[in-house]
RNA sequence: GCAGGGUUAGUGAAGCGGUCAAACACGGCAGACUGUAAAUCUGCUGGCUUAUGCCUUCGCAGGUUCGAAUCCUGCACCCUGCA
C-alpha cells in the first residue's frame, strides 16, 4: 500500500499467466480483470455516470490532451478533481495524450486498426503537410483539433496536467507508432518513449513533494516497441526496473499476435504489479490479453459502435440499422441483463438510431458496456474457478463461428 | 376567361439540342469502427448484368432533328397576378 494505492493478486493460473486481483484507489477499488469504460472529455459519450455504474463499470478513463484542450485542466482541479467534476465517485484513470501523438500524427485521418495483412501503402500513414502533431525528443507540438491553436506537450506538461485532473492512475507520455513505421523509426522512437519516462517519474516525484497532502496518484509506465519482440522484451526490461506502480502496454500490435506480444512484455515486467492493456476490447483480444497476464484494459470501441448502431451478442456483432430488425420487436440479446435489454426492442433502436436520436446512443451504449463488462466479470469467475480455457474456447467458437 | 410560371428517378432539386441513366442533397441499402478529431466514415442506390454492353425513364400524346429531359403543337394537372 503506497498512500492508498495497491494492488493484490488473488488467484494465478499454471497453465496462462491469467490471474485475478484487486487494485486499490482512493476511490475504491477494482477486482480484476477488468474492463475501464473510456471517457474521453470527462464523459462516458451518451451515458449518465448512474449507467455507467449500472452497466457494471467499476473505473473510467479520460483522456489528459482533451482536458487540457478544453475545459483545462486547471478547471478540472478547481472542481476538486476528475471524479467530482464528472460525478464518477469510484476510481478514474487518465491517459497522458500519448495516442494523439499517433491519431493526430502519421496516423492523422487514418484507420488505426490493429489488423494485420492489409494492404500498405502510403495512404497508411498520413503525409507530414496534413499532420496535426509533430514529434522530437523534447516533446510533441500539437495543433488542437478544435480550433487550429498550437499546443506543446512534454512530459512534464502531461504528468502535470494528469496530477491536476487528479486521476488515480496516470500513464506516462509517450510515443505511439504506427505498425507500419519501419524499425529504424521504432528503435528511435523507443528511446525517446524511454527517456520520456524518467522525465514522468520526475516530474510526478517533484509535483508529489509540492503537494504532499493530496491523494496518491498512482504512475503507470508505457511499454512499447510494436511487433519486434527484441524492442518488446528490451522496453519491458527498461520500463519494468523503474519505480513505477504498474504498467501499460500500448502500441503497435497485430492483432493476431496480441497474446505473444504480451507475454514477450510480461516476461520482463515484475510480476506483482498491474498491468493495463491500452485500447483493446474485441472479444478475441480479451480473452489473449488476460491470458497473458492482462488485468485491466480499456477502449473506445463498446460505446463508439453502439452509437453507430452495432451491439454485441455471443453469436458476433450485427448492426440494428439493418432492414431484417424494421420490425424485430425482441430485446438486442435474449436474457441480458441491461437497462436496454429489459425494456426496448431491436426495432425501436433501430428507429432511434436511424432517426438520430440520442438516446438511441444511450441504450446502445449501455447495452455493450454491460455486455463487455459482463464478459470480463465471465472470465474473472472462470479464473477463479478454474475453467478459464473452457469459456475462452466455448464462448470463442460461438463468437467467430468458421 | 386573359397573362405568366411550373410538372425530372423514393423526396427535394440541377440540367435547357449531342459528352444524360440524368449533378447535388436527403432518404434507402450495405459495410467499417480497438489508449475517441467518430451522434463519424466508406460504397451502392432505374432494370438486366462479366460488360468501354443492352433495355426502359425526365406529366401525357404527337411532331421537328442524324440526335430531344432540353425545340414545336395539343392535352392534363399545379402555382401566381389580372378579371
Amino acid at each position: 500500500m503506497k498512500g492508498g494505492f495497491s494492488f493484490e493478486i488473488n488467484k494465478e493460473m499454471d497453465s496462462t499467466l491469467a490471474r485475478t486481483g484487486v487494485i486499490k484507489t482512493p476511490h475504491g477499488s477494482i477486482q480484476t480483470p477488468a474492463f475501464i469504460v473510456v471517457g474521453t472529455t470527462a464523459t462516458v459519450k451518451a451515458m449518465l455516470p448512474e449507467q455507467v455504474r449500472e452497466a457494471g463499470a467499476q473505473a473510467v478513463l479520460a483522456n489528459a490532451y482533451h482536458l487540457y484542450l478544453r475545459p483545462g485542466h486547471e478547471v478540472v482541479e478547481q472542481a476538486g478533481g476528475l471524479s467530482k467534476f464528472m460525478n464518477w465517485p469510484e476510481p478514474t484513470f487518465t491517459d497522458s495524450g500519448g495516442f494523439q501523438v499517433l491519431s493526430l500524427g502519421s496516423g492523422f485521418k487514418k484507420v488505426l486498426a490493429m489488423q494485420s495483412g492489409q494492404a500498405i501503402d502510403e495512404e497508411v500513414i498520413a503525409p507530414v503537410s496534413e499532420r496535426r502533431a509533430f514529434v522530437d525528443d523534447d516533446g510533441v507540438t500539437f495543433k488542437s483539433h478544435l480550433d487550429g491553436s498550437s499546443h506543446r506537450f512534454t512530459p512534464e506538461l502531461s504528468i502535470q496536467v494528469q496530477h491536476a485532473i487528479g486521476a488515480d492512475i496516470m500513464f506516462t507520455f509517450d510515443e505511439l507508432t504506427s505498425l507500419l513505421d519501419p524499425y529504424d523509426y521504432q528503435v528511435e522512437s523507443l528511446a525517446r518513449t524511454h527517456a520520456w519516462a524518467r522525465r514522468c517519474i520526475a516530474e510526478v516525484r517533484k509535483l508529489r513533494k509540492a503537494q504532499p497532502k493530496r491523494p496518491y496518484q498512482a504512475l503507470f509506465g508505457i511499454v512499447q516497441g510494436a511487433q519486434h519482440e527484441d524492442l518488446r522484451r528490451q522496453a519491458g526490461q527498461f520500463i519494468g526496473a523503474l519505480p513505477f506502480d504498474g504498467f501499460g502496454i500500448g502500441g503497435a500490435i497485430e492483432k493476431d499476435r496480441l497474446g505473444e506480444i504480451v507475454r514477450w512484455v510480461n516476461e520482463e515486467l515484475p510480476a506483482d504489479k498491474p498491468k493495463h492493456m491500452l485500447g483493446i476490447s474485441e472479444p478475441d483480444d480479451i480473452f489473449e490479453a488476460i491470458a497473458s497476464g492482462i488485468d485491466t484494459f480499456d477502449c473506445v470501441s463498446p460505446t463508439r459502435v453502439a452509437r453507430n448502431g452495432s451491439f454485441y451478442t455471443y453469436d458476433g456483432r450485427p448492426d440494428v440499422n439493418g432492414a431484417r430488425y424494421r420490425r424485430d420487436f425482441n430485446p438486442l440479446l435474449e436474457d441480458c441483463g441491461c437497462y436496454t435489454c429489459q425494456h426496448y426492442s431491436r426495432a425501436y433502436l433501430r428507429h432511434l438510431i436511424k432517426a438520430g436520436e440520442r438516446t438511441g446512443a444511450t441504450l446502445m451504449s449501455i447495452h455493450n458496456t454491460h455486455f463487455i463488462i459482463k464478459l470480463v466479470d465471465d472470465i474473472r469467475a472462470s479464473i477463479t474457478a478454474g475453467t478459464f480455457l473452457d469459456l475462452k474456447k466455448t464462448w470463442l467458437q460461438r463468437y467467430y463461428p468458421k
